[in-house]
RNA sequence: GGCCACGUGGCGGAGUGGUGACGCAGCGGAUUGCAAAUCCGUGUACUCCGGUUCAAUUCCGGACGUGGCCUCCA
């Protein structure tokens, strides 16, 4: 941890970028929301997957890979999850259908999500498991009346809590002078929230000291946060869309609850991103999900490599909002592919350093998109075959979750690498003969295959021939 | 109606009060049996209108445009 990169980031909180200073830099802690499971994740849901796993990299870098407690949550209970449940399997009893929707769909988030060059945070807790947790936690907002029971439902009173509005800017009067939806007669305050409802017989439910029901939608981060990271931590992430009143409802709850001055230090929001120019709406019909990139050819007629797609999502910044296109995929993968021709031959080694400089651009609030452009640099001079620039490129690719060799070699391993060294040298062997039919001919012979070749001198100046798959 | 982002060259995209990053594509050159890859070089920009300033793409104000939030959508 020589030179250790003093972190910026830029606080919702406060809106500025502001030094990152760890409550216990022996255990640096971030949760961040995931995914409600009840259908396939489509590509806006990547965009904090990917950009948390980068700050999760960046902090296990800087603070050693066992100082960091990353928490992304599974929200398995919602009534969009009902409503699955009951579409998707009308013959089965409620709890069995439920259970089927959030099983299959957790698995599905999860091969997703690793496709795409992240690693599995430290805990991904459902919120089904800590039902216990939320009912304590609502217990204690009762107790110091912070909340209520009205009408079969246990509501939070924001009146009760006088800087209600900070992470979100907005102040109550505001907020109900143009609002969309009729206020529910029940509620002191129309801004109180819902965090614990009365479940019908055929809906899911627990039983609890306010009758047989099911939590509110932001009491489950509260209680999750609060088990695995405390009180009070450093780092609270997710989507744009959550700063209200998502999160400026768990920031009500958890304070309140314990009488605390902050949850987080720290709250990070990634921008949101459009399809096409257009925003992504089933209506539209360019909804597009992680699977149909990766598996179909739903975009560019082919399938696309997770690591195109992480790429592509980081290469603009992350607060900034992203036109994800069929360009911006293309050009990822070309410029993926670049890196790795330029390492391609590095040794392959666990301790290897990512460059310095790159680190330092990340540390900047994560700006990848300078960090490639460090990253361009090396590989150039990689490609120059200066100094150890080669390894340095490896390691530097590895430490940002990219594969050495994912666009230069075939997945499946559909042809035969031993094959394909043999119709190298022969080719070789042919052009020493000034054969170049011969040559020419095994070279056609290969890219009908989808292999191209590339002639190179090393550094002893003699011919050598490297190959890859081309799409 | 209220609140919040964003608007840079053909495309992507950083950044800065004063010498127009970087990548892709384009063009020119080197290399090559021919290719590909690689290397070297190169053109084009800061939505509009005011203001502050010796000087603004960068600061301030306004307009226009795009997107988001305003009770469960990343």
């Amino acid at each position: 941890m020589s030179g250790t990169p003093q972190l910026t980031l830029y606080n919702t909180l406060t809106r500025t970028k502001e030094a990152f200073t760890p409550l216990d830099p022996s255990n640096v802690r971030m949760y961040v929301c995931g995914p409600t499971v009840y259908d396939f994740a489509h590509i806006g849901n990547a965009r904090p997957v990917i950009v948390f796993d980068l700050l999760f990299r960046l902090l296990r870098h800087v603070y050693g890979a066992d100082h960091v407690t990353y928490v992304r949550n599974i929200t398995d209970v919602d009534d969009k999850i009902n409503a699955r449940a009951l579409r998707d399997f009308p013959d089965l009893p409620l709890n069995e259908a439920i259970r089927r929707v959030t099983e299959k769909t957790e698995a599905q988030f999860l091969s997703d999500v690793s496709a795409l060059g992240t690693l599995p945070p430290t805990v991904q807790p459902r919120a089904t498991d800590n039902i216990g947790e939320m009912q304590t936690l609502i217990a204690e907002l009762i107790r110091r009346d912070h909340a209520y029971n009205a009408a079969g439902e246990v509501l939070f009173a924001v009146d009760t809590m006088p800087d209600y509005g900070q992470l979100s800017g907005r102040n109550l009067e505001d907020n109900l002078a143009g609002a969309r939806v009729a206020v529910d007669r029940h509620k002191k305050n129309p801004a109180d929230f819902v965090l614990w409802k009365q479940s019908a017989d055929n809906e899911p439910g627990w039983d609890s000291p306010w009758g047989r029901g099911r939590p509110g939608w932001h009491i489950e981060c509260s209680a999750m946060s609060e088990r695995y990271l405390g009180q009070t931590f450093d780092i609270h992430g997710g989507g744009l869309d959550l700063i209200f009143p998502h999160h400026e409802n768990e920031i009500a709850q958890s304070r309140c609850a314990h009488g605390t001055h902050a949850m987080a230090q720290v709250w990070m929001h990634n921008g949101f991103l459009q399809v096409e120019g257009q925003k992504m709406s089933k209506s539209l019909g360019n909804f597009i999900t992680i699977n149909d990139l990766l598996q179909t050819g739903a975009m560019g007629g082919h399938a696309w490599h997770g690591e195109v797609l992480r790429l592509a999502m980081l290469m603009t910044h992350y607060r900034e909002p992203i036109d994800f296109s069929l360009k911006r995929l293309e050009e990822a993968e070309s410029k993926l592919r670049n890196w790795q021709q330029a390492a391609w031959g590095a040794e392959i080694s666990e301790s290897g350093q990512p460059d310095a400089s790159v680190v330092k651009e990340l540390a900047d609030d994560l700006n990848f998109h300078r960090a490639s452009v460090a990253l361009d640099f090396i590989a150039k001079r990689a490609n120059r075959n200066e100094g150890d620039a080669k390894h340095c490129l490896a390691a530097t690719l590895r430490f940002l979750g990219f594969s050495l060799d994912s666009l230069l070699t075939s997945d499946e391993g559909w042809e035969e690498p031993a094959h394909i060294a043999t119709a190298i040298a022969e080719r070789l062997a042919a052009l020493n003969n000034k054969d170049f039919a011969r040559a020419d001919a095994i070279r056609n012979e290969l890219a009908e295959q989808g292999i191209a070749l590339m002639d190179y001198k090393d550094e002893t100046g003699e011919r050598r021939t490297r190959w890859e798959v081309k799409r």
